[in-house]
DNA sequence: GTTGAATGTTCTCTTTTTGTTCTCTATTAT
DNA sequence: ATAATAGAGAACAAAAAGAGAACATTCAAC
């Protein structure tokens, strides 16, 4: 089991090494971690080789490896390092602040639950046919979520939803191709709200 | 059989551990069940121990470990129930096999950092303004991959690389109101490629 | 090659944080 | 009344964190 402070030594190396594409000398290690003493960061780099989450190369500079397998085993927590900003035209832009992004967020509420959309008609709200949405389970939304609604009791769909003044409500595809419906508010029953979405190229 | 502040200290644990990946010190626990003395935390930890939910490395800091029952009761691994598959005017119909999704498979590996998406060039492929993308760290892409381009060594973009037969490599926005732009592969160094995609609605 | 700055390695020391073990008190159910 | 459960907090032991000096090795410039 990692220490904090080891833990926080190995994150600045990964990050170090993805941005730089080469390895941190032990004072620049230091100095990330925010200490002062390169004989300290040493201290940590050696446990982490004892881990078998490091590889050093003996007195080469620069010679830290991760080492890929260890780190899996390693840490529970879903969490991954956020880099920055990307926008077209700009060097990647560092966000102030978050480090890291925590999936322990999406899902840490007992009600939440995940189904894969098959269909294009949320498609311009950029959820794509094969997509997986988190769904938290609640049975009353606000104008404009996009909600898992049950029609009739038999119909299952994905849609934003738009109360209408007259006591109807408006189920609205997000697809030019389609056409929003509208249902008396009674044959309409909302199962959940769409908190999350996510996709995977692999 | 637990007492109520046991397990109590035992959920505190694991939602502990799962967040943050490491477990817990003493006066964190005490807090965390709202009290305020680390000794009594402490004792409830010894019982914890005496029933074998959890395992305590002697005087270690942050040396609690959950062990497998407890595991199994309530799930420490980033999972989430997948309840199957939602297409518009049908019930939501089971994904035969997948029960779960594992977001670790998602996102666990050492060479996978995230970007915020900043702008609408992808806005075609579901990756709109504000998204969060999975990168792999790479130098090579397939043809169709949407990759992180480095431009000149300088800017930064997300585009799909499309390779064409004269040596020159096309960057594809995936919005109409943009165009592809050919360079000189030399002026083109491939950071790495998207291999996830999430968004959070809350 | 030689040299010197940069970097890695090994220490010893101090301080801070955390784990462990107590004792004492309060509350509640049987 | 008694036992089980809760909680506060003091006192001490041990681990972890950190500073910094001293020395060894690399590596690039000359």
């Amino acid at each position: 089991m990692l220490t904090p402070s080891e833990r926080k030594t190995l994150k600045f190396i990964q990050r170090y090494c993805m941005e730089k594409g080469y390895s941190p000398t032990l004072t620049e290690i230091a100095e990330g971690i925010g200490i002062k003493s390169k004989g300290v960061a040493h201290r940590y780099l050696k446990t982490l080789e004892s881990l078998n989450m490091v590889s050093i190369a003996s007195h080469r500079k620069r010679g830290i490896c991760l080492n890929l397998e260890a780190y899996e085993n390693q840490s529970v927590a879903p969490i991954i390092p956020l880099l920055g900003r990307i926008a077209a035209g700009q060097p990647i832009e560092a966000i102030e602040g978050r480090e890291e992004i925590n999936l322990a967020d999406f899902i840490m509420n007992p009600d939440r639950y995940a189904l894969q959309v098959t269909g294009d008609s949320m498609i311009e709200a950029g959820i794509l046919d094969g997509d997986t949405v988190i769904i938290k389970h609640q049975n009353i939304a606000d104008n404009g979520d996009i909600i898992v609604a049950l029609i009739d009791g038999i119909e299952a769909t994905l849609k934003r939803l738009k109360k209408l003044p007259n006591g109807m409500v408006l189920l609205v595809p997000e697809n030019k191709l389609m056409e929003a419906i509208s249902y008396e508010a009674e044959r309409i029953q909302i199962q959940g709200v769409v908190v999350g979405q996510l996709r995977s190229y692999q």
